[in-house]
DNA sequence: CGCCTTTGACCCGCGC
DNA sequence: GCGCGGGTCAAAGGCG
């Protein structure tokens, strides 16, 4: 209990204060990239992260995109494809035996202002294509990236099929599998539900999880969440807390917890597809677009609210060049992740042959400053 | 008053 | 079967 409240401390835990929100949110800072090795069920790295070299990425915004499934993953046509409903089959122990790469993003973002404009300029034809990643050592991962992703779970492998399915709910339900119908209801009656068959697993969404190196733990992703539980983290000082969208309806929830080896980095995981468009546009925020196919609803969860962003977006990734910088400008006001489904940073990457690049499990280790 | 967080208890799945 | 840990519930209280 005690031991809770000083871990709330400690890692700063703002999280439904506005006012230190608003203090800290330049403080909040973003690099997406793809990872692998992360322990889903412990929202840890299997491995940790080598560490970022240099000090100019220790200033830069930092937010990791991971994610895990445990049966192939759906299509995956642009950054926002993966999002849950897309990207990660939900089965929590299986998602725990090992990360995918699927975060495929790692280009030259040129003159891009940030990295959603940067997406919204690089349409890529993702569709009706396989791709599976298999991180092995001996595989195609080159060792000279920094990226040491230790493959923690050699058999673990993102199989990305396409057919983009231009229906988000219908996509979502691609993951899903035989009774997971059940779950639709599974939210308020999950308790009442004992005789569950037993050999019916429990299924999750799908999620998806990023690394955000903010002081601020619940990020504004322009929707409005509800905590409903917060647990202490097993080798961690830091706790974990459960949002819920607060939207009549809307099952997704979203875990957030800090990396217990680097306070600075929020571990989000969102679970569930929105299945409305955002509520909320506040200034400074991105907002999103849902489509009439709910799909950008169900990305919404990407968004990042420009205020806190604005300052700089970074992506990691293995090789210098393939940095981005994007110093000072401003995301898009709005940008509608839905709008690129035939983009695919992950199609992308592989025709440019710089999909093993990628840096996954390098953000742990960054040197801490605290 | 409504919405939110807090927090102890409970449920559930898994490993031993 | 038992214990552990993750996840969820729901009552209580805080706040605007």
């Amino acid at each position: 209990m005690n031991e809770m409240k000083e871990n709330n401390n400690i890692s700063s835990v703002c999280t439904n204060s506005m006012e230190k929100r608003e203090e800290k949110k330049e403080l909040t800072r973003t690099t997406i990239l793809k990872t692998e090795n992360f322990d889903m069920a412990n929202s840890s790295f299997i491995t940790p992260p080598p560490a970022t070299t240099t000090s100019d990425i220790d200033q830069m915004p930092s937010v990791y995109a991971l994610s895990t499934t445990a049966t192939p993953p759906p299509p995956l046509n642009s950054i926002f494809d993966m999002m849950p409903c897309d990207i990660i089959g939900g089965d929590q122990k299986a998602g725990s035996l090992g990360f995918i790469d699927l975060l495929d993003i790692n280009q030259d973002f040129g003159t891009a202002a940030s990295l959603f404009d940067w997406f919204a300029q690089n349409p890529i034809v993702g569709s009706q294509q396989q791709q599976t990643f298999v991180p092995s050592p001996a595989s195609t991962l080159p060792e000279t990236s920094e990226v040491l992703n230790n493959p923690a779970t050699p058999n673990s492998s993102a199989s990305i099929s396409s057919s983009s399915n231009e229906a988000g709910n219908d996509a979502f339900q691609q993951v899903k599998t035989g009774d997971q119908e059940e779950e639709k209801d599974h939210d308020k009656t999950k308790k009442q539900l004992k005789p569950k068959k037993k050999n019916q697993k429990r299924q999750r969404e799908p999620r998806f999880a990023f690394m955000t190196k903010s002081e601020v733990d619940h990020l504004d992703d322009g929707f409005r969440w509800r905590k409903y539980g917060q647990k202490a983290v097993k080798n961690s000082p830091y706790p974990r807390s459960y949002y819920r969208c607060t939207s009549a309806g809307c099952g997704v929830k979203k875990r957030v917890e800090r990396s217990s080896d680097d306070s600075s980095i929020v571990v989000t995981t969102y679970e569930g597809q929105h299945i409305h468009p955002s509520p909320i546009t506040p200034r400074g925020s991105i907002g999103i677009l849902a489509d009439s196919t709910g799909f950008g609803a169900a990305t919404s969860s990407f968004v990042i609210p420009q205020t806190q962003y604005q300052q700089h977006a970074y992506m990691y990734s293995s090789s210098p060049s393939l940095n981005i910088t994007t110093t000072n400008t401003s995301f898009s006001p709005t940008f509608s992740f839905h709008q690129r489904r035939s983009d695919s940073p992950a199609s992308l990457l592989r025709d440019h042959g710089l999909l093993q690049d990628i840096v996954p499990s390098q953000m742990r280790k960054e040197p801490k400053k605290e």
